[in-house]
DNA sequence: CTATATGCAAATAGTTTGCACGGAT
DNA sequence: ATCCGTGCAAACTATTTGCATATAG
């Protein structure tokens, strides 16, 4: 992923800070806030937290990054990519994507709902196999 | 619905605090901590902030109301009825719940992610009738 | 009566803001 | 020289905690 064209593209610097941070949150999968200023911390330890929100916030609205909002977990990021949804297990909270065939997802929920619903988030919650025991 | 007898069932005594708060959301809706407490206060001038932060995390410890957590909205609350997702317009931030068919909804995401899913958290997001114009 | 719940105030945590400085063009 | 981004500190908002008092059962 070119972090460094996607930013010019929108009109955002590519800043060191910036790649530190969309990188960080791809490699993190789902991460928050607090973690992704610990590492980048390790790197750029000048860096300020308020420049991690600041670059959070706007990084969202340019749709370059996405907010996760699960139950019990303070605000996630991670990287907009394709459409996927959310399993949790409930005992370790390990959060994992499955990656679903988008038409398939739409077409359910637009017989069920009868609305015309542009997207979704979907969280599903289970026990994982390393922790059924 | 039963507050006062819901309440001793899982130990917890019925103060009218308690009881004002739960009659509260279940008039509102989906509602945030802010409005529950602007509301209450209006009719127990006296209640702390304090005791409706303590009050809604207990009840969601004993299953009574539940989270509910949208992208760019407050953490808001419910309370824990039957099955149903969340309709969200994406203009006037409008929310309204679907009841659907637990079944058939579980049904079509055990086959799509095999893993022994136990419950869903689903969030569509729309264009109201209202905010078509 | 006594275990729980409330209200208050203080403490803590999380987030935003304004502004001076720095780096890239 | 100008624009945008950063870092800092202060402000603001949200949430939690400890404790003395009040009250439901």
């Amino acid at each position: 992923m070119n972090f460094n064209k996607l930013l010019n593209e929108k009109g955002l610097k590519a800043t060191p800070q910036r790649l530190l941070i969309l990188n960080t949150i791809k490699d993190g999968g789902h991460i928050d806030i607090e973690k992704i200023y610990e590492k980048i911390n390790k790197i750029i330890p000048s860096i300020s937290i308020a420049t991690v929100y600041k670059n959070l916030k706007l990084l969202v609205d340019k749709g370059i990054i996405k907010e996760v909002h699960i139950n019990s977990f303070k605000t996630l990021y991670e990287v907009n990519t394709s459409f996927h949804i959310h399993l949790v297990c409930k005992k370790c909270k390990k959060i994992t994507d499955i990656e679903v065939n988008e038409k398939s997802i739409f077409s359910f929920f637009n017989k069920l709902v009868k609305e015309d619903v542009k997207n979704f988030d979907v969280t599903g919650y289970y026990i994982c196999e390393n922790c059924k025991n």
